[in-house]
DNA sequence: TGCCTTGCTGACCCGCCAGTCATTAAAGTA
DNA sequence: TACTTTAATGACTGGCGGGTCAGCAAGGCA
């Protein structure tokens, strides 16, 4: 008649400690985050954490792992098979990803990424691996999709496609850091940026 | 004849120990840095340390407010007193700074301040004070000048002078962590932002 | 030369927390 | 129903590191 002190979910446990473990991160960073706080948000012992993961650090790499893959897949892909121009899917599809980032979660990934990436190089390869290089090929392509058919003139966004997406991680810490300070409106500085690289890139005055 | 074994000091100490401070935090992190490793960077005992800085958070406060005073108050007074065109100002003494700035130690300022800042109110608080909103301030003259006699059209830039410096914020993220997976050319890059930027908010084919 | 002030030392303390493991009980098996 | 397997528990520990403090000696002063 009891309740069961517990219920058996191998299947699901690993998720479930992974979510409670990016909230507590989220909250504290890594350093000042207890094990103990992540199991007991997971509504698990520690016990049964270090059955799952060999070490905190080990968490926190499955944090970010588990987080990152599927949202940079979609983006990916929808570059890779959309019908729209350059111009449009930067103005549509890219621009809603990027005003949707700052107000995410993904802006405690950035943050952990830099305050503990350095201590991690595997993480950072991987990172740089799955994450970066992939989504600066997508952005290569999409530019240069743009390129071909006229839509762009050749700049320095061919070489630097980096200058695309600036003010995505700028609005990002900034949100991290200054909310109480000031409330910059990500969504118009964003479409500004946009606006601003779209305007000195499509040919001009002909 | 024996060597002292300790001078006094008092004078240097704190400069002292904040310069190691900030070497020690530049490579580790502020929570994985450890007192004692400080004070033995800094030739000294933990317990003189502990004389001059209250806690170690004391000392964290104490080595950003040291580090940032006196840089940004020179790119404040340069542009209130210099004599340059708007235009010119930001493809001088502007760029120079920004493009100096990823290379400086003042990526690992930034570092720590995204991993630490959330945790310590009063520090971005100061920091926000004294440095962010101060430079914002400047900014904003140097491109209402620019505005003013004509050499600028009414932008986004007058509401986000911060779209003058993304790259710059960027370029440190960047290199602190993909240095090894690939060269960013960050002069290269932030004239590149800068030059778009110009172009874009120059009066155009008139 | 002796005395006093105080900058400085370093051994020590104690609370905290990552990681362990002996034990428990849920669920599968026959 | 009894027996096995293994998911899950939580009390425990080892050591690490922030912070203390009793004592020491540098350097000023008479």
């Amino acid at each position: 008649m009891a309740e069961p002190r517990f219920q058996r979910r191998k299947e699901d446990r690993p998720a479930e400690i992974t979510q409670a473990a990016l909230a507590a991160f989220a909250e504290n960073g890594y350093a000042a985050t207890r094990v103990d706080e992540v199991a007991k948000r997971a509504g698990v012992s520690k016990g049964l954490l270090y059955l799952y993961f060999k070490t905190k650090e080990d968490l926190f790499k499955a944090v970010i792992r588990s987080f990152l893959s599927p949202r940079i897949d979609a983006l990916i892909s929808n570059i890779e098979e959309t019908e729209l121009s350059a111009e449009e899917f930067v103005r549509g599809p890219f621009l809603e990803f990027a005003t949707s980032l700052p107000k995410s979660p993904a802006k405690i990934l950035v943050r952990l990424m830099i305050a503990e990436g350095p201590k991690h190089p595997d993480l950072i390869a991987w990172y740089w691996d799955n994450v970066v290089s992939r989504a600066l090929d997508a952005l290569r392509t999409l530019i240069k999709r743009g390129v071909d058919n006229g839509e762009f003139r050749k700049s320095a966004l061919d070489e630097f496609p980096q200058l695309l997406i600036t003010p995505i991680f700028f609005s990002m810490v900034w949100t991290l850091l200054f909310q109480p300070h000031t409330d910059l409106d990500t969504d118009r500085f964003i479409e500004a940026h946009v606006e601003m690289v779209l305007d000195s890139v499509k040919a001009k005055c002909q």
